[in-house]
DNA sequence: TCAAAAGTGTTGTTTGTACACCCATGC
DNA sequence: GCATGGGTGTACAAACAACACTTTTGA
């Protein structure tokens, strides 16, 4: 097999995979970053990664290296999210960068490096490279899935109230949800299911909450787009079109 | 910590990118692809694409291979879509490859190279690579975006009666749309504007039909996702979430 | 008995589909 | 006038937001 590296007819550049890893902590959501030590960008933060390796691919690359940083288990979704390739992206010389969308769920508290931390995403640190668009990109595409998915179960822990999961909600989205309406989106859509525990009411007494889990922990399209669907299944065949991989 | 830049390996790898480009031609949404003269998958279609240069973008790179095939002016939309790493994508070695979803509206029919051609995405030729589950990829995201986005305009001509944007649709979706519905949604979305002119109608006679254009050739996102939206503006800030690079 | 928290009922609105009906043209 | 499309009006349904109201607990 012909060598992966670089020859005169064949340009070939370092791959990087890097992720950019949410997590809501303090109802706030936070990604995780580590304190660059050398040059460039020395002392500012930067989303885990490193190089992709001759054969590996770059999915099993950002676990890999994520592995370095938590326990890989704990990292309830990981999808991928974009390529970036600005030849000035690394001043040192040319790199492509494949990043990573992971999820981490509130209950765990993964121990972390010396070096590593989690900052809150409205409030990030001075950045290196292109990590701090990187992760503007990887909020937007939670947000947005975090909409017409349950990828909701990537966020939350194995059973919650509803008052939790408003919470959980609440900082990821960055506005405001009524646990009211929430509870009767998501149960309507067969996302949430009673576990048929109640949680026991705090100090301050109220009624005690049902517990509820998610449906499932795969990733599901729940909101296939409500527009241009095709005619209805009184009729037809019934079948509604691939819901997208949006992506 | 070791620096990986001063490491003697430090992998790299051929880089290419791919395009896949979608048109609707005589009512079926077709995808550009060019028979393969040599091995590996000789005789086999392949997507447009090559190698990335030593400074160049991604995006840049797409636009400068696809120019070799089509006049780029031509190309509506284009839009990054995934990185393919599968050590085994390319038998003659290790490559990573960045697809791009190209969009060409159906008025212009661009000349093409000798060994190119459009073939229906639903009938595909054999096809090289893994360039075949490129294209499905393509197919899901254009499917996705033309619910809930404007991208129509970079599948129809400059004005259109209702009734060519319908078979457009159709085409590109793959499932019934009747001219009614359609026509309402776009309108109500603000989508679509009317031109003030009208077509005059075929020698079968018929009421003549009012010509439309999109009323925006920037990508915007018209029906931000249906739920969990913000409190309404009736009393917020009224600003709804950024709605998403879906992408 | 009161405050706190959870959950349900109800209403109004938006947005979409389905389908009937009316309109303008060629022949 | 009549066939052939094009366009509008109306009815219906689904999904959601808002908010009042009821339920169940601790103190």
């Amino acid at each position: 097999m012909p060598s992966v590296w670089s020859s005169p007819d064949r340009p070939a550049y370092p791959h990087h995979a890097l992720a950019a890893v949410l997590q809501v902590r303090a109802a706030r959501l936070h990604v995780m970053l580590w304190r660059r030590e050398n040059e460039p960008f020395a002392g500012a933060w930067a989303l885990p990664g490193g190089p992709l390796l001759p054969d590996e691919r770059l999915g099993a690359s950002v676990a890999r290296q994520l592995a370095s940083k938590v326990e890989v288990t704990h990292l309830a979704h990981l999808e991928q999210l974009e390529t970036r390739s600005d030849p000035e992206r690394d001043p040192r010389g040319r790199t492509v960068a494949t990043a990573y969308l992971g999820l981490i769920p509130s209950d765990v508290d993964p121990a972390l490096p010396e070096d590593t931390g989690w900052h809150p995403v409205d409030r990030l640190p001075p950045t290196a490279f292109d990590h701090g668009s990187i992760v503007a990109s990887a909020l937007l595409r939670l947000r947005a899935k975090l909409s017409y998915t349950n990828v909701g179960y990537a966020l939350a822990p194995p059973t919650f109230t509803v008052a939790e999961l408003r919470d959980i909600y609440v900082a990821a989205l960055g506005y405001d949800v009524t646990a009211t309406n929430l509870q009767r989106v998501l149960l309507r859509r067969g996302v949430l299911e009673a576990t048929g525990d109640m949680a026991s009411p705090g100090r301050a007494g109220g009624r005690p909450a049902m517990l509820y889990r998610f449906a499932s922990t795969a990733l599901e399209v729940t909101d296939p787009f409500a527009v241009l669907r095709p005619p209805s299944e009184r009729h037809g065949s019934g079948r509604r079109p691939q819901a997208a991989n949006i992506p």
